[in-house]
DNA sequence: CCGGTTCGCCGAACCGGTTCGACTTCTCCG
DNA sequence: CGGAGAAGTCGAACCGGTTCGGCGAACCGG
């Protein structure tokens, strides 16, 4: 069991002569050029101690000329953060909608302003291992979770791993979860009456497709529930449609509403890309919008603006909501213990062009009877 | 000068109560449960050296009760690798086309399953603090780089730099980069052979947005060029059009030829954005698709599956490009001094319903004399 | 029974930063 | 002139991994 310790200088690896040779761009190199330690020069960049302003001089000369940038992983290591944050996707099977992609964006945007990197996590699917490699290696100091289902696992997951984080959508009651959200409920309620306003009495709800709200997704329930309570309030009558997330379904859904239901002249919609599609079935069906039909709902601004006529709708603000979850992820970062806030937002209804009042009963019944 | 170091045990910090209280789950703690040294459980977890069946299993087992994972920052100090590559993106405010959003979307497809992370980073426009944190503070092992402009700082930056990278289109020549890019000259003229197979003898090519193509963005340059040498072979008149990269755009511009250039039958295009303003200004005009007028281009298959009538186009192989890309990455990340490759997709056109016959002479011009 | 190999494990150096205690020097004040 | 205090710097420990040289024991053939 004894070993022999007088050779063990002999073996002890030269400083000069590392195992990689790399490029000798570290803050020891600095420091011997700047003749002054390495502490120091730690000291000289962050400003945590006092140096004086010959030393630090010399060393900010030396650093512009060899434009040297402290190594991220190290100073991670070190300081027990990583200045990432964890930005966890839908799957990019499941097509991004435009909104979550403006949001996507608007993070990155957010994250940059605050020097913060963002790594990209597609979860669900698969490929949980990104998902797990990001909450459990300490790769990122916080989390942004999108598209949270009503019962979700990867909430309690981050929870588990005492990560901070915050929701993109929220689940069905949880007090101690921090998220931000869009009012479908509200907003969706909101469009009904204005559309009841103007005179409709038959309205639809375009909403997501089958297997999204059959999987919890919050903003097709809410968007449901909102969309009731409208209905009943007006003593309307109101018919829901679970359209696939794209052009064709969109054009499929709307033509068979116009002909089982000719009686119905308004939708509210928060299926954005099936909104061709829409257009195209009213198109052919030769109801004008908004003469004959009238259209709301809740989209990301662009779409609404694509759109003609350009629609009245509640345009998702997807860069205030990327700002805020950044601000509330930021803050539960620096004190995990800060209580969980929920930021329901409301924009205000944009009005545009494609609603307008309801035409007089039996002129809706007539137009389409060319068809059958 | 003298220091007394009589005391320098009395200062030593003991290992047990660090700086931080943190997890005090690290392969230390591992080794100290299972009985072994750090440097058995390293080797037992990447198996660089053969550790006995019994150790080993005694070491999984402290692991899977600890759920333990290594620290990502460390284990890239030691390694000298991050296990994560950079995705340069175009700033947010250019809104991102559907063919760049699949290729981001599959760039983090294909990473995940190669146990990459993705580090995204907006650049041009005023944040390049982002791209400049990622090539010289060590945060990502390689680079893909999106949307090569014909001259390109940052491609020098990240030479400079020594990071390897792999570019999303090819500045004019460089044979040391290293890119994957989709032949637009080639696949444009091939949609004009095609028209020009049908009888077609005006046509026009719907290009990009004038700042993008002056500020030398590649596939806008290649695309003109690829238009006028089939155009000169198949002696046809030809007609350019720059038009903004959203529907509203599309709508103006096409409804100006429609009304200028009235004798054009047939557009060939690689502005997907301004596709369903293409189509609601050729429904206006009374012009059907493909009776009267034919469309064929390079699009993304989603949009050309959603377009009604199908489009006639060469599917842009997104997720191919990506895996492409990546894969040559990682050649050069392994090995920088890998000959750089050029790769130029060159994906079939697929016949869909949205070109036929040209009309007859004589007929095109006729029908939209009612407008005028 | 002995020298050489192989196997399995350990201790220490190292990656490149940050931070803390302590030392030297300089200044100020009684 | 001496002691206190502040300013500026340094050395070393530390973050949590990987890797390398080396050692003891078991195993081998002659």
């Amino acid at each position: 069991m004894m070993r022999l310790w007088s050779n063990r200088f002999v073996y002890r690896r030269m400083t000069t002569t590392g195992r990689r040779a790399g490029s000798g761009m570290n803050i020891g190199e600095i420091a011997r050029r700047a003749g002054v330690s390495r502490s120091t020069v730690s000291y000289a960049l962050s400003g945590k101690r006092q140096v004086s302003a010959g030393t630090r001089k010399r060393i900010m000369e030396v650093i512009d000329e060899l434009g040297y940038r402290p190594n991220a992983s190290a100073r991670a290591l070190a300081e027990g953060r990583t200045r990432t944050i964890g930005l966890v996707i839908p799957p990019a099977s499941n097509r991004l909608t435009h909104m979550q992609l403006d949001f996507v964006a608007s993070v990155v945007e957010v994250a940059a302003q605050a020097d913060l990197d963002v790594l990209l996590s597609p979860s669900g699917g698969d490929h949980d291992r990104s998902f797990e490699r990001l909450v459990s290696e300490s790769r990122v100091d916080g989390v942004i979770l999108m598209e949270i289902r009503i019962e979700d696992a990867r909430v309690s997951r981050l929870r588990k791993a005492r990560m901070p984080f915050v929701g993109i959508g929220h689940p069905s009651q949880d007090e101690q979860l921090c998220w931000v959200d869009v009012d479908y409920a509200g907003l969706i309620d909101h469009c009904v009456h204005h559309l009841a306003d103007l005179g409709h009495r038959h309205v639809a709800l375009l909403n997501r497709s089958p297997e999204l709200v059959a999987s919890g997704y919050g903003p097709g329930h809410r968007a449901r529930a909102g969309f009731m309570q409208a209905v009943e309030e007006r003593g309307l009558t109101g018919l829901e449609l679970l359209c696939g997330d794209d052009a064709r379904s969109g054009q499929e859904c709307i033509a068979e509403l116009l002909r089982s239901h000719p009686e119905v002249t308004a939708l509210a919609t928060v299926n954005e890309a099936a909104l061709p599609g829409v257009q195209r079935a009213l198109a052919e069906a030769d109801r004008h919008i908004p003469r004959d039909f009238s259209i709301s709902g809740v989209v990301a601004d662009q779409w609404a603006e694509d759109f003609r006529p350009a629609l009245t709708a509640a345009d998702v603000p997807a860069a205030t909501m990327a700002a805020q979850a950044m601000s509330l992820l930021i803050d539960r970062i620096k004190d995990p213990a800060t209580p969980a806030q929920h930021l329901l937002m409301s924009p205000p209804i944009t009005l545009r062009s494609s609603t307008a009042a309801a035409p007089p009963p039996g002129s809706a019944d007539a137009t389409p009877s060319a068809d059958g």
